[in-house]
DNA sequence: GCTGGATTCTTGACTACTCAAGTTTATGGG
DNA sequence: CCCATAAACTTGAGTAGTCAAGAATCCAGC
């Protein structure tokens, strides 16, 4: 097998474990997946805490029907609510609730630790995290970069 | 935002970019997702090409019951046999099929392919390849090389 | 040689997506 | 003005996995 296919499976078999590590210490005390605080970052990133729902889907490498999937146990529990656009009636922004960043700023606190608990000891140093980093930019799919 | 929780997040986010790939390849060449060609992998790479359920789910990142339901459909199209274990009767192997083996060494042509096109071009020495499936290992989850 | 606990596997109920189709609204050309 | 096409979103149906509970079997100690 040649190192590109190799490589290519270590990566989605990495994420598989990643994500749930971040799941179980997100639910654990914030009661959201890694999905739902990816989603809650990204629009807490936006100007205004706000996003039209086909950028969120295109920044998160959703789906729009993902979006509207995932963004509904958040406005149930009130961490996101639904603002209309006065120019155009078809576009309905998602947006951060008060509420909504209150908690995220604590989600991302245990996102923080449970990353520097992944990356931690001498197997990790600094320059392989930021080289890892780089790596997968070039992969990103679309990436944060834009299109 | 910490380096090390950018990472973790552009992981994932190169992830879906990268299984999106694979699984539009092969299906439509081989009608298989990549978890089925990963699963038909595996048990090619293992002795006799046969595997416990148990092992199978283990080397994968699945759990036993994501084992069963991968497998049901492989099996019904033939890829795959249930065999018994002689001294165990709780134990119930998977094993390629002859079809099985010959459709998968095709499987593996198309995925060497893919993988090369994604790792193709300027931004892509062979040692950035390398190095990244280093790094990746050492996240690998349990990985490949047992608990 | 029986019994209690552990292991292997399957199943039911659930979650998190996908794709395709449908609704509503916007827009550019006759 | 009206129409065709396109964009933003939602919804129904299906797929891929999870977890928790259950069935069968194995094995260790008494």
């Amino acid at each position: 097998m040649s190192d590109a296919l190799d490589t290519a499976l270590r990566l989605v078999r990495a994420q598989t474990a990643l994500v749930r590590r971040f799941d179980a210490r997100l639910s654990g005390l914030h009661g959201v997946s890694l999905a739902d605080f990816t989603l809650l970052l990204r629009l807490g990133q936006a100007p205004g805490g706000r996003m039209r729902r086909v950028d969120l889907a295109e920044a998160l490498g959703l789906t729009a029907s993902g979006v509207t999937r995932g963004l509904a146990p958040l406005e149930r529990i009130g961490l996101v609510t639904r603002e209309p656009d006065a120019r155009d009636a078809r576009v309905a922004y998602a947006a951060l609730t008060a509420t909504g960043r209150r908690r995220l700023t604590r989600m991302l606190v245990t996102a923080e630790e449970t990353a520097a608990e992944i990356f931690t000891g001498p197997a990790w140093p600094a320059t392989d995290i930021a080289g890892l980093a780089d790596l997968l930019t070039r992969l990103g799919g679309t990436g944060l970069s834009g299109r």
